[in-house]
DNA sequence: CATGAATGAGAATTCATTCAT
DNA sequence: TATGAATGAATTCTCATTCAT
């Protein structure tokens, strides 16, 4: 008698592979590629370490999908207001306060952009993901440009610069400083003004 | 007759320190601190792992230098150019474009700003640096708000934008792009602008 | 169908822990804690070297539950005999002539004393050790100067000085001089009737 | 010209030797054969390392020469004592207490004596020492029993007991708990009464 | 299929000894 | 002769990956 996957065991198994990226997004959010160990990742995960070889081929791929998983909410979220509605100065407002605020409200996503890569296969994937950031940026900008909403300039290095910007202020020795509410707000609205000024959109 | 340390002897030894930091820079440079292993940067350098332990007491010493010398390079200059003569808005368009420049110029620098914390000691230290870099433009955008040149602002976030924003431009995914001097010029100049606009600098 | 831990795995794990005590213990007797480096310690065990930090922490934690075991196994016998019926100086008697037999029939214990602390955290553990020994001989001593069976007398310096004594006389320069039976029996009476004298039991 | 050994030479070259032997013993005393690395006695010496292998072909030659001389300043103050006039008892009470005292006053002997050997050159040369010492109180012992002036007993054994007994008691446990001078002459005491018991001479 | 024990290739660091100057 | 910079073998410890059960 040989053994057939189960419906049930489809689900196991999907459950697995969530709890192992889950896993690994916590110990990278909190100690950074260093404590993502992969036993680590097996033991709050709940499974063995070979488990987490069924899933993933390596370590680094590992890393790869859970930056991958991170980024994708995030954009899905930017996209939404990228395409929306509205001026482009606004949609750029809104797409700057909503990453920054997010960012700020729990340690999910920054971290995980400079956290370094563990391997140079993380480190290509990196680039990837901010890059694809910087192209939600960019259509907006490119957007505003054509319809004469915002002056002239390099789209590509101006979203660029938005979002080095803000990782910079997010991770940076600014960063840490802003620990309750009212400095984080204020720390969202400096950075704001600073890019609305910086791609000549004064919404004021 | 007394032995007296020879001229020679005394340039052996310090171009065994600086052959020792070139050669970790240059590793660093080409492949993060990951690259740089102890018995690697003995190779380069020409000399035995064992000489690495005169001059430096670890290696996270010996990273922290390695990124410190690189640092104090830049610093000195744009403290040079932040604290001359002139305009706040044209000190900071000088500030800028040298800064850029020089960092596209070779892999003296920009390597320094991403490059992951193998060591918390290391870690530690390139935020320190990073600080010691928007403070330079801080102190341009307090002086240029104070005389009116400027609009209000938060200086301290909007340096570490600054910084944030070419760190990005240049190492992220629109950087190594830039090969030839043609393109390198042109986003030499997009950084430059879009800082200036951001700040509220309309040099125009 | 799930999976039990075999009754043959668990062997194994205990037989693996096990078999490095062994073999460091076989090490450390033959040539001392210096012949017991970790890859030596592997290599008798049959174990890779990651195998030991599975089980022991450091090298060190190695040596100080090696030292342990030894000690404890021989602490059970002395302390079963001094908590036993009978005079003290029969007891004491007892004691010492068990120890010094036990010690001479094997290299289980006597190299325990003498080797040196290849790590300060060994030497804690060790001068604790030896004072446990001590311990047992000083609870004789001191319940027969109540009772009036021996002079009285400094009985933690007595109690120290036994186990001085026949350490030295084990592992000293007489000590592996002694092949024989015949040697080794007229040892154990030197160093016993030794001891007696000294704490004053003329039990002949 | 070449250059001739001037007899100040000479006796430079003999300071040397001397400054190197008490830099050794200095550090050895304080911190164990672990803490006289070669290049640590070369500095308390106020020599070059190349110097130490001048007057000495390996460091363990100079461990064993340190222990040595230590070794043979005890040997002298201890046989005056031995070959001296007096009851056998006496004598024997006169070099214990002697022993004992000295080796309390400072750390210059007592540690040289269970510090392991770096070395099995070292090794086997501090089994030697301690068989000297044994050596002096042995003569006093068959002395005594040929003069009937105490029981018969072995010798040896008995002479190796006493070593082992204040060596125990001296660098064991109880051992630096003894600080002040009060608790010292208590330890002195004590010892020297276990040992007389001990060897079956009651001077009291 | 699932486990987690086992592996072993590295990587950092130390220090006795040598030898060019 | 005297120096101390230089060497590099040796040692401990880590952790991704595999595979017998």
């Amino acid at each position: 008698m040989t053994y057939r996957r189960s419906p049930l065991m489809e689900e196991r198994l999907a459950n697995n592979r969530d709890r192992i990226l889950m896993a690994t997004r916590k110990l990278v959010a909190e100690g950074g590629f260093r404590e993502a160990q992969v036993a680590a990742v097996a033991a709050v995960a709940g499974v063995s370490t070979g488990m987490i070889y069924r899933y993933f081929s390596s370590k680094a791929e590992l890393f790869v999908e859970v930056l991958g998983v991170a980024v994708e909410q995030e954009i899905n979220i930017l996209t939404g207001i990228a395409t929306g509605p509205g001026a482009a100065g606004e949609r750029l407002d809104a797409a700057v306060t909503c990453f920054v605020r997010r960012a700020l409200t729990g340690p999910n996503l920054a971290y995980a952009f400079i956290a370094e890569p563990a391997d140079p296969e993380v480190d290509t994937a990196r680039i990837r993901y901010r890059k694809k950031f910087g192209d939600v940026f960019k259509a907006i900008l490119i957007d505003g440009i054509e319809k004469g909403e915002l002056p002239d300039q390099d789209a590509e290095a101006s979203a660029a610069c938005v979002v080095g910007a803000f990782t910079e202020a997010l991770v940076g020795p600014i960063g840490p400083a802003a620990r309750n509410t009212h400095d984080k707000e204020r720390l969202v609205q400096s950075i704001r003004m600073f890019c609305l000024r910086a791609v000549g959109s004064f919404s004021k």
